[in-house]
DNA sequence: CATACGTGGCG
DNA sequence: TCGCCAAGTAT
């Protein structure tokens, strides 16, 4: 195999698809502005083009610029970020803010190699914005680049792993053209997302169909290779809301760990049967009312979630005041706070009220 | 270096 | 209902 012909070959034939059939008018297109293509690459990271859309346009139209960003308070960063999970994305987001701000004097870092010293910003990212923003010559690696390049280059074994991982780098670098590099990596990723999806890929339309590998030895499906199977833990959580005048008691989750930072509804110890004790031994706060709310069951990536949350109404605020840890919020404003989806549920049926648990039809 | 970190969509 | 995983990074 001639490896030189065939590795210009591939981005020739990428950028040239990419003029008729690549994605042109996506929000975070059409721009060079360091601050937008960052935004947008740190939003789509293990996220998909359709989700990020709206949360970008509202991030956006709240913060239009870095500085605006850093001068934030992270609460809401956070409350914009709401709903799109990983929340260290967003506090790694207002911290590099302010970083550029303070260690760059507030003017975006132009080569990649000083991009990826900012938090939240890998290697790959790096390389996605110095290329769409500053032109520079750098290969990214995501999963679209992934999938595509262990196809058409016959690339078995999970590419998690480390040396699979090493030489999909080293091919990405190789296949890099002189010239014309925003296009390109935009192409690349436009391919694996449109044409060399997971399920399903459109073989039939695709540019490298005559030298893919996986279409003409028919492993396609099986590559890229499955990341290992592994049993995901149950976790079961009792939690608190409880409820004064219309406004609950948040408190904010510890910086590492899921939901880091976020505020979310605090958690019954285990070997605590009676709430609305715990309530008042914890708070000071006496209970005139509990009641079950329904059972919500979350799954995450690498564990499932049962929780049982319990509706805790009491007679006022008491001492609990709010703090940097605490926060009471209203019940009809739960749109503006930071927090996590299963949470947002939740407070959702404590507004809503009791309803009664649908039942389903039972055949005779 | 393998694992933690969210959520929603799809088959 | 369930498994799989999408524009990855930090540790």
């Amino acid at each position: 195999m001639d490896g030189t012909t065939r590795d210009s070959d591939f981005a020739l034939r990428l950028i040239a698809w990419h003029r008729g059939h690549g994605r042109h008018d996506l929000p975070w297109q059409n721009t060079r502005d360091p601050y937008r293509i960052w935004l947008s690459e740190i939003m789509l990271q293990q996220t998909q083009v359709d989700t990020v859309i709206p949360y970008y346009a509202r991030f956006l139209a709240r913060f239009p610029d870095l500085a605006r960003l850093a001068a934030a308070p992270v609460d809401d960063v956070l409350a914009l970020w709401s709903g799109l999970g990983y929340y260290a994305r967003a506090r790694n987001l207002h911290r590099a803010a302010q970083a550029v701000v303070t260690r760059h004097d507030g003017e975006f870092p132009r080569r990649a190699a000083e991009i990826a010293e900012l938090p939240g910003i890998g290697r790959s990212t790096a390389a996605a914005i110095a290329a769409f923003a500053f032109g520079e010559r750098a290969a990214i690696l995501d999963g679209n680049v992934k999938r595509v390049l262990c196809r058409v280059f016959g690339i078995g074994g999970f590419p998690g792993e480390r040396a699979v991982e090493q030489r999909l780098w080293a091919l990405a670098e190789d296949l890099l053209p002189q010239t014309g590099i925003g296009t390109y990596i935009q192409a690349q990723m436009d391919l694996g997302a449109t044409l060399c999806t997971r399920a399903r890929p459109a073989c039939g339309r695709c540019p490298m169909a005559e030298m893919c590998v996986a279409l003409r030895e028919e492993r396609v499906g099986e590559l890229p290779a499955a990341r290992p199977k592994k049993a995901v833990p149950q976790r079961h959580a009792r939690v608190a809301a409880i409820v004064a005048d219309g406004e609950v008691l948040l408190e904010r989750r510890p910086p590492t760990g899921i939901w880091g930072g976020l505020l979310a509804l605090p958690e019954i110890p285990e070997q605590e049967p009676d709430a609305a004790r715990w309530v008042e031994m914890r708070y000071g706060l006496s209970a005139h009312a509990t009641r079950p709310l329904a059972v919500l069951n979350h799954a995450f990536t690498h564990f499932r979630l049962e929780m049982t949350p319990v509706l805790v109404e009491v007679a006022g605020r008491g001492r609990v005041a709010a703090d940097d840890d605490h926060r009471w919020l209203a019940l009809d404003a739960l749109a503006d706070a930071g927090l996590p989806t299963p949470v947002r549920r939740i407070l959702g049926d404590v507004v809503d009220g009791p309803k009664e648990t649908p039942q389903r039809e039972l055949p005779l």
